[in-house]
DNA sequence: TATTGTGAAAGGGTTCACAGCG
DNA sequence: CGCTGTGAACCCTTTCACAATA
C-alpha cells in the first residue's frame, strides 16, 4: 500500500468536519475550490490528497457531500467505535472523560485506571475508576482498543512500559514527556508546553507565521 | 532573519527539555548523537537545527549541556513569564489551570472569563473567575500575551472574533473548531479528536507509523 | 581522534498544468 | 465548459559527507 503522510491523515480529518459541517448546511455537493477555502489551503491539495485513497468526484462536477463525508469516515475508521482506556483519573482525565467531542467521533472511555486510593471507587457517569493494579484484569474483560494517559510525567514512565508489556499498542499520551520508542508501539504526543513554545517563539522572533491553514 | 521551519522549532523544544534532564542528571557536556538519540533522529538533524540560530559547540567536544540549555531558553523566549488569559472555567480550563508544567516553563494564567454566571465569582488558586464581558478591562488591566481558548465549539468563533477585536495576536484554541484565519493573528489549534483519528487510521490501515520520533 | 558546522545531494510533500471526462 | 485526477516540476526539509578544529 502507498505511503500516506501524516498530514494528508490530519488533513482528511479536517475534510471529515467541513463536509459534515457543510451537510448540516444542506450543502449537495462541493468543489475542491471549496473545500480548499475553507481549510486555507490550495485545491490542487485537496485533489491530490483524495486520490490517494480513490477517486471520490465528478469531473465537472464536484464531490457529493454526503458520499465524500462517508468515504473518508471509512477511511479513518470512524465507521465503528473504539474503546478507550483512561489512565489517570486528575483534572486532565477528567476533562478528557466528559469531553463531547470524543463520544461524538466514536471513542468511549470504557475504563478508568487510577493510583490514587482516594479517587478508587468513585464513578464518572457509569465507569467506575479501579485501581491500576487491575489492568489485566481490565484488559482481559474489555477489548480496549488504545490508552489515553493523562498523568503527571514522573510516573509516565514507568506507567507507560507496563501498558506495552500487557499488551497496548497505541497510546495518547498528555504526559510531558517523550516515551522511548518501542517497537510495533504507536505513541500519539499532545504536549501543551510546547505548543505554548511554538508560539512564543513567534512572539518573540516576530517570525512568519508557521501555518494559516489545516 | 532566515525562516525556520515549524518543525524545527518543535525539535528546539524537545532538545531544550533534553538537555534539562541531562542537567539533572549531572551531565556536562553532551554530543549532537547523544541528543539525537533521546529523541530518535539523526545527529544531523540536531546539528542542523541549531546551525540554524548559531554555533554553540565545539568540534571534538561536543556542546555545553548548560550553555546549550541557556541558548535555547532564550530563543524559545523562556527567559522571560508570559501571562495567559483562559477563556472557559469548564473541565478543561480546570484542567490547563492546574497544570504544573505552565507555571514551570513560564506560563502564568493572570485570569480567567467565563460566561456561565454560577461559576463568575469564584476563585481558582488567586485567581478570580470573571464575566466575559469584562474582557476589555481585564486588556486595559493586566498585559496579556495570549488566550487559551478551552470552550466549546459552538460558542468558539464568536469568542475568538471578540478576542481578536480586542487587540488579542496569540492563540491556543482547544475548541475542535478551526477557526478563520486573520491577518497579524496566531492560532495554534490543539484538536484532541484528531489526534485520536489520526491513531484510528492506523490502526485500521495498518499502515507505517507516521513518527516513532520528535 | 572526536565531533561540529555546513555545502551539496537526496528525499518527500506541494504546486503546476493539463489531459480526461461529465 | 467546469472541475477532477495526476504526472512532472518545484521547493523545502532531511541526510550525507567532509573540511574544520578542539
Amino acid at each position: 500500500m502507498l505511503r500516506i503522510s501524516e498530514s494528508t491523515v490530519r488533513r482528511m480529518s479536517h475534510y471529515y468536519r467541513f463536509l459534515q459541517e457543510m451537510e448540516d448546511e444542506g450543502q449537495v455537493t462541493v468543489s475542491s475550490q471549496k473545500l480548499a477555502e475553507r481549510g486555507n489551503i490550495t485545491p490542487a491539495k485537496v485533489r491530490k490528497d483524495l486520490s490517494y485513497f480513490g477517486s471520490f468526484g465528478r469531473r465537472g462536477l464536484g464531490y457529493d457531500v454526503k458520499e465524500l463525508k462517508e468515504a473518508i469516515k471509512g477511511i479513518l475508521g470512524l465507521d465503528r467505535r473504539w474503546n478507550l482506556l483512561l489512565i489517570g483519573a486528575g483534572n486532565l482525565g477528567s476533562a478528557l472523560f466528559s469531553f463531547r467531542e470524543f463520544r461524538n467521533a466514536g471513542f468511549d472511555i470504557v475504563a478508568i485506571l487510577e493510583r490514587d486510593a482516594a479517587k478508587v471507587g468513585k464513578k464518572w457517569g457509569d465507569v467506575e475508576i479501579q485501581d491500576f493494579g487491575l489492568l489485566e484484569t481490565v484488559l482481559a474483560e474489555k477489548k480496549i482498543d488504545m490508552a489515553v494517559l493523562a498523568i503527571p510525567a514522573k510516573s509516565a514512565l514507568p506507567v507507560a512500559e507496563k501498558l506495552i508489556q500487557s499488551g497496548i499498542k497505541t497510546i495518547l499520551n498528555f504526559a510531558p514527556i517523550k516515551l522511548p520508542y518501542r517497537e510495533g508501539v504507536t505513541i500519539r504526543d499532545v504536549n501543551l508546553t510546547i505548543e505554548l513554545e511554538t508560539l512564543t517563539f513567534l512572539l518573540q522572533n516576530q517570525t512568519e507565521v508557521f501555518e494559516k491553514s489545516i
